[in-house]
DNA sequence: CATTGTTTTCAATCATTTCTGAAATTCCGG
DNA sequence: CCGGAATTTCAGAAATGATTGAAAACAATG
């Protein structure tokens, strides 16, 4: 009935097709909400469903991308550390292939937002804190009392957030480190208490 | 030297105007990273930062919002359960004051960021599973063996990414449950072993 | 080292999200 | 209820972010 038979793959059928293309949705979605672009989710979550190696031109094709998207979205995605590059002998396309285990995508995924979000914000808040240590801000001018006491409201609010965030960041760690530590910390985590 | 007499704080120093200006920015950056609108977040820092109630038009004035954009704003952060409204004797206006403690805070946001967005994927899963368990796979057409193997496999891989995520959903009611388990999970998991 | 196929880059375009401001609505005190 | 003050809404404008496509760079092959 339908017009079924793609080069590569021999085959898929339509069941799983659909399947494949509802879950595609369902994690572009969800990395949209996220903070990650639509379609940066869209082709992780293909080359993952799928499980199997794929070149530009056959993500390009799945999803309805342009060469630039899909080699933008396939650097970003080699840069997350989530997907790495892979070789079919004989054919000169590079082949991507996602992380297979789900675990590990999840601590690279926490590894590289801590990296890039919760680490810069910690410093800038160690930055921010310096402002208002009572040393530098009564430099120069006479701190009035309640000036004084402003500052010091101020600087426990900003310290209780800061130490939120390095709490954040060792269990961050802790979560992202290689050696199979996310699982652990999570069913230590279920199993107690429970 | 500079102007500085706002009608409602009594002067505040320069310093302290600006550590305030910087936590604003840092943690609207943050937020804008997260998939949260910037401004929203900035609203959400100042209330927090200066820790006063502040009305619509204070926030216009120090973030150099427009009105609506204002409301609109300190309603997301209502309907997030991390703002809420006072009133001052003798104002009619509505004034609107940030939750104080952080881990209070941080419980909402994960309760709320798992309500719209994980609770959502999860069924998403379940919906996207019946559509290749081999019952209904294999309605009406003749099942070939390597078809089945395929939807084996894809299964195997959806089911591994489902049930990561339900055990986040565990771990996210844990975190999230009202009575300060929040702190709790985290000084237990990083007591231990540490 | 020229050829051909592949990937990357990036200015221009397009789409989406966010923001504005004024009109509509709600809310109070009298 | 009325009048004014405050808040909310929402259509259009502005800003931001994503996508394209073609040209440049790169890589492998003979």
């Amino acid at each position: 009935m339908a017009s079924e038979s793609r080069k590569n793959a021999p085959t898929t059928p339509a069941v799983l097709r659909q399947a494949q293309d509802r879950y595609i949705a369902a994690w572009g979605q969800m990395g949209a909400a996220w903070g990650i672009s639509r379609t940066m989710a869209e082709v992780h979550a293909l080359l993952y469903i799928t499980g199997q190696p794929m070149n530009t031109d056959e993500i390009m094709d799945r999803l309805q991308i342009s060469r630039g998207n899909a080699s933008m979205s396939v650097r970003a995605l080699l840069d997350w550390g989530i997907v790495s590059r892979t070789h079919k002998r004989g054919d000169r396309k590079e082949y991507y292939t996602a992380e297979k285990d789900v675990w590990s995508l999840f601590r690279a995924i926490v590894r590289e937002r801590m990296k890039r979000e919760v680490d810069p914000l910690i410093a800038s808040l160690f930055e921010i804190r310096d402002l208002t240590s009572l040393e530098s801000a009564s430099r120069g001018a006479a701190p009035s009392p309640e000036d004084k006491q402003a500052l010091l409201e101020h600087n426990k609010r900003l310290d209780a957030m800061l130490s939120f965030f390095q709490t954040l960041d060792r269990l961050g760690q802790r979560f992202a480190s290689p050696q199979g530590r996310g699982l652990e910390v999570a069913a230590t985590l279920l199993g107690k208490v429970s």
